[in-house]
DNA sequence: TAGGCGCATATTGTCGACAATCTATCTGGT
DNA sequence: ACCAGATAGATTGTCGACAATATGCGCCTA
């Protein structure tokens, strides 16, 4: 199996089980973007002290969920198209440049798990069809897979601990589905193919179409909504 | 002049001013690489409580300074060759991409503001020929004026808060001189030539060669280390 | 009536002490 | 002599209370 990142390690203390408490509840909207976020309220409401909630709120605003003012407060981010287009266009890079990596450092071993996945993805897809969760969950554990096959641990940290809450926030609370479910594992297809060729200016191209065609997917949903 | 960014704000708190302080002091070699943060001898040190300090040790893992493994402590980062090459890959991406962008978005008023900060830097360089600390401050000043160009906020927010410190610590503590300090100012100009000329993909590939060429300068000094 | 000042309230920042966990040493057994 | 387990010490995680700062309301003035 691929080795665990520490972001990945299972909750030890209590500011991990709450962080991952709240995270959940804000990437899913159960907590409104731009509402403020009480200490001494949350405090109540996951009954601990403010002391490891505090240090929860700092891993918050680590992966853009909150905006801290010192003296001020917390707030909830709030999503725009202006916030998207930056995410996006970032992505495109660090994913590309991900892609290119794995494709000179991923092993053969690794490589045949990542196939064995989206595999199964598919096998599951045809059964639950539409259901956008399961694409949602299948599609980031691709996406993981071939940032950790990078092994440039400064870029997996970004990737995987700082900018995908967000990406995750954007797709669960604008509803990502319709005939890119399907198309979507196509493309995956494609990029483990061509790292699996060692092609890693090909794997990188074809992850900066596959992410920018899931930025328009989503741009298109966050118009709808503006109108 | 260009609008501060939230990580150049003035220490309001006394977490931010004893995160200055530590920063400083790992970055410049005082706390040496690879020793263990004593959270108690800390605090009594600076003359604060655990409960800032803790604070300020957060924000330090996210500049990845030191690195911390729960209920066991945290110990400062330490220089390898491995971590450089991770680290400038990333760069040479990243800050290309800041470029492109900034070709795009920056006006003719900051454009104009970088050129007089380089012929600064360039008379005040002659007087002072060969004091690396100039060199360093000038360097990052461009640097930062560039990718504050970019407008994009993610993409400022991980060069400028959670990368650069890193990067200042090789830079010092690997001693940045020779004669890479006068050619860095062509290159400069050449960049920031490209930017103006709205040449985006030009402003890319210099500044990719800018960083390639600094991490090769630094590599150098790193493998004369070990042996 | 509109605008600015001052106070009351609530929230954040900081403190010192306690509880839980890890590290290092010492002891005992094989 | 070496390794395993237990124990003592120190360190980190958490708690509740206090201090400093910001927010919102009422009041006064022009």
């Amino acid at each position: 199996m691929h080795q665990p990142h520490p972001a990945l390690r299972q909750p030890v203390t209590a500011a991990d089980r709450v962080l991952l408490e709240i995270q959940r509840a804000i990437v899913e909207g159960d907590i409104a973007p731009g509402s403020k976020i009480s200490e001494p309220e949350l405090a109540r409401r996951f009954d601990l002290s403010r002391a490891p909630l505090r240090e929860a709120l700092a891993r918050l605003e680590r992966c853009h969920l909150i905006e801290r003012i010192p003296n001020a407060g917390a707030r909830v981010v709030t999503l725009s198209t202006k916030g998207l287009l930056a995410l996006y266009q970032l992505r495109e890079n660090l994913e590309g440049l991900a892609c290119k990596l794995a494709a000179e450092h991923m092993t053969e071993a690794e490589i045949s798990e990542v196939r064995q996945l989206l595999d199964q993805h598919l096998s599951s897809q045809r059964v639950r069809e539409g259901e956008s969760y399961y694409q949602e969950a299948g599609d980031l554990d691709f996406h993981y897979r071939v940032i950790l096959g990078s092994k440039n641990s400064y870029l997996i940290n970004i990737l995987c601990d700082e900018l995908y809450y967000l990406v995750r926030m954007y797709r669960v609370q604008l509803g990502m589905n319709g005939p890119r479910v399907s198309r979507a594992f196509d493309e995956h297809k494609a990029i483990i193919n061509a790292i699996a060729n060692r092609d890693g200016e090909l794997a990188d191209l074809l992850m900066r179409r596959h992410i920018a065609a899931s930025r328009r997917n989503i741009e298109q949903q966050l118009e709808q909504m503006g109108t």
